[in-house]
Parts: C-alpha cells; structure tokens; sequence
DNA sequence: CCGACGTCCTGCTAGC
DNA sequence: TGCTAGCAGGACGTCG
C-alpha cells in the first residue's frame, strides 16, 4: 500500500522535481546517523563517508543534469544519481522499510531521508570538497540545456558523425537529456532521430536547442513523466505522461498528422518518432562522376 | 581518438 | 494457469 512499483525514468525534470519537493524537508536539517543496507551500489558507501556526514547540516540541495547534490556546512557534498529506479523518500523512522532500500540518514528534525533503489543503477557518494565535487561534475557533463549557446551546440554537431539520438543522450554535450525527452525535443524539431549530427543546418540546430529547452521546461511545469500511479511516500505523480507526442505512443497515430508513430532501436535504446512528421533525407550523393 | 556495443540489475509482461 | 525469455535504460567500461 504506501508504494508501488511505479517507472519515472528520471531525466532532468524529474530530478528537478525530487529537488523542490526535498528541498524543505532537507534544507538547515542535521544528519545525526547514516544506516547502510547490504547490497552494494555502484559506488558502496564507504565507512568514512559516514563519519564525514554525521552531525552536518543540509545547507542546499540543487540539481546539475540528471545528479542530485546536498551541500553540506563542512563544504562536503553528497552527490546522487537515481539511475533507473532510485527514490529519495523523506519518512518517520517508524514507516516501514521497503525492500530495496540502501541508506537512511536520520534527521534532528526525526525524520529520515531514505535512499531505495530495485535495479541498482543509481548511486549516492560523497564528495570531500566543493574541489572534488566541480572535478567530478566537469568530468560527467556538458552544459545544462538553458546555458548551452546556440555556437557551442552548432559546434557539437558539427564535430560528430553520430545520430542526433546519440548527441542528445550524451551528457558531455549536453546535461540532463534522456531516452524520453531525447525522443520528444526530436519530434518537436521535426527532425530525425537518425540524422546525423555534421549533417544539421544551423537552423535545424537552432529548432532542436529551443526544442529541448521548451519540452525540459514543459516537463518540470508538470512535474515530469510517470507511467503508473504513484502512491504514499511524499511524491506526487508527475503529469507530462499525457503530454508525450512519441515516447510511448509506437504504432499510435501521430497527433499532428495521423500517420503511425515507429519504434525503433537507436544508439542502443528504443527510440519512437514519426517518419512523416520527422523524414529522414539520405545523405545525398554526390552525382556520380563518369 | 571516436563511436559502437556490452554490462549491470530486477520487476513486469508477452507468449507459449 | 504457469513458467520463462525478453525488455526497460544511465553511466561506464571495453573493443575495434
């Protein structure tokens, strides 16, 4: 009853919504002890992490593309991913413990913030310094969609022969996007997934930038995509699951022009689009010579 | 160097 | 009805 299993795939706007929710539940609390489970995350929370956690205060919480940061008043830094299927829950010590569940650090203000994870792909560490923390950020990605300027994208594509599916997934050009909104920001540029990057106008990179930044800015606006209900815990179900024009929709008509959305498989992941809407031109070739 | 692809992990579901 | 293979995907490692 207080959960279910419930998919959310968090990209950037469902990390931002975890942020404004946590924020003040989390913000000027002291964390007075860290519980670990026994599975192993990707990065298994290491016993010194702990003493360098407890008896801080929360002094922010914020979000950079898909990662979570809780800065502390040491200037150490929890850094968290939520891969697939991680939850930050804040509850009373006394609801009961789901399955899954990873860490807990318990709060002064009596509750505990929880960290759950079925699939493990997701990861919480702790970073020493606000040093650290930058290197690492820098090194995992690129810009975050509003700052990124239209040259410095132009300039991306230009630089890569991959599919444009493949470039929105990479978080090094740019932060936060997914397999979802990659989908959707292609859709509302009216490109193909399968073009590739060096081959895009300045104009058509220019459509896909604003694309991007207007369905990320959607999608925070509805609190993000959920394909299943999503009961107890303190989140609300997000709403953009209704507003997805591809994502979801395979062999679904396309609501701008009735033609039959496709599901393929793309730089690894499943990727839907509508060929009518989102043609897809070979590189032409040169007239033969001869 | 760059890009493609495999790996991790488990719950759900389609299909026999 | 019951079982199982296949699918879902973000980050990262490996291979060509």
């Amino acid at each position: 009853m207080p959960h279910c299993y419930n998919r959310v795939m968090p990209e950037l706007p469902e990390v931002e919504t975890v942020v404004r929710d946590l924020q003040p539940l989390l913000v000027s609390k002291c964390i007075v002890s860290v519980r670990v489970g026994k599975h192993k995350l990707r990065h298994p929370w290491k016993p010194r992490w702990t003493k360098r956690v407890t008896g801080r205060k929360v002094a922010a919480l914020r979000r950079r593309g898909k990662w979570i940061i809780i800065d502390l008043d040491n200037d150490s830094h929890l850094l968290a991913h939520l891969g697939m299927t991680g939850r930050f829950t804040v509850e009373p010590p006394e609801a009961k413990t789901g399955a899954h569940t990873h860490l807990i650090f318990t709060l002064d203000s009596g509750a505990q913030l929880r960290f759950r994870d079925v699939r493990r792909f997701g990861s919480v560490r702790h970073c020493a310094t606000s040093t650290e923390l930058e290197r690492e950020l820098a090194s995992k990605l690129g810009p975050e969609p509003w700052e990124l300027t239209p040259d410095r994208w132009l300039a991306s594509l230009k630089a890569t022969s991959r599919c444009l599916k493949a470039v929105l997934l990479d978080q090094h050009i740019v932060a936060g996007v997914g397999n979802i909104y990659a989908d959707e920001a292609l859709f509302a540029a009216r490109l193909a997934p399968r073009q590739r990057g060096r081959r895009t106008s300045p104009e058509q990179a220019e459509q896909l930038r604003l694309a991007i930044v207007a369905v990320l800015d959607r999608a925070i606006a509805a609190r993000g995509t959920t394909f299943r209900d999503y009961v107890g815990g303190n989140g609300q179900a997000g709403g953009f699951q209704h507003a997805l024009a591809v994502y979801g929709r395979a062999s679904e008509a396309c609501r701008e022009c009735g033609n039959e959305i496709r599901l393929t498989r793309l730089a690894g992941r499943s990727t839907h689009y509508c060929p009518n809407c989102q043609p897809f031109r070979r590189m032409q070739r040169r007239r033969a010579v001869s």
